[in-house]
DNA sequence: TAGGTGATCTTG
DNA sequence: AAGATCACCTAT
């Protein structure tokens, strides 16, 4: 397997968003941002199926200027602000027209760990300091001025494969999101087996 | 378990 | 146009 290299655009337009959220576990996120670098692993993903997922911030082809982001092709990043404070990073999916994105919810540092560790202002590293959607936007720069960059172009943040090779997959339900009543059962939340950097078991 | 915080959207 | 909502986090 070729190692280090820059996903491409024909990954982040699988029409099958659920698979997509699986298959970027072990994928790495590299930011280039206020001059340093930083990389981190994903471990944990949620899928959302655009206008068919009542979860989803497109369901019923719902347009705005926030879901916009939503709706362009694979391969961008939608960043939106979530209770007033936080940054959350998607993976827009799918051809350009459908509205599926991937929820990066975890990842495990792998280079920049210093820079990390003072945006996110802690002293201590460890699994706390990047599990959960919001913590890992901080600790690697993002926030909603990188909303709609094309992550198969930019110089800034993009996404590498390093090899890494990931086991068994946990697959349960989706989190903050019991509004979506029956959607909010499906098992789209993915997470890889026995590592420690998960935002919530089971 | 409760409260902060602010952009977005409005009988959710 | 004010108020409700919200894919969360931190501190008691």
């Amino acid at each position: 397997m070729l190692q280090n290299k820059r996903l491409e655009r024909s990954i982040f337009q699988n029409p099958d968003v659920v698979d997509l959220a699986q298959r970027l576990l072990g994928k790495v996120i590299c930011t280039k941002i206020d001059g340093f670098y930083c990389e981190a692993m994903i471990t944990e993903t949620e899928a959302y199926a655009g206008e068919n997922d009542k979860a989803c911030h497109a369901y019923l082809g719902k347009f705005t200027k926030r879901t916009a982001t939503m709706y362009k092709e694979g391969g961008h990043a939608y960043i939106y602000l979530c209770y007033g404070i936080h940054h959350l990073f998607n993976i827009v999916s799918n051809v350009k027209g459908k509205a599926d994105a991937v929820l990066i919810r975890s990842v495990e540092p792998l280079l920049g760990i210093e820079t990390m560790l003072r945006r996110r202002k802690v002293i201590k590293n460890g699994p706390k300091v990047y599990a959960g959607p919001a913590k890992l936007s901080q600790a690697l720069g993002i926030d909603k001025s990188l909303n709609g960059v094309d992550l198969v172009n930019s110089e800034n943040i993009y996404l590498i494969d390093k090899g890494k090779v990931v086991g068994d997959i946990v697959k349960t339900t989706r989190i903050g999101i019991d509004y979506a009543g029956e959607d909010a059962l499906l098992a789209w939340r993915f997470y890889i087996s026995g590592n420690k950097y998960v935002s919530k078991y089971i």
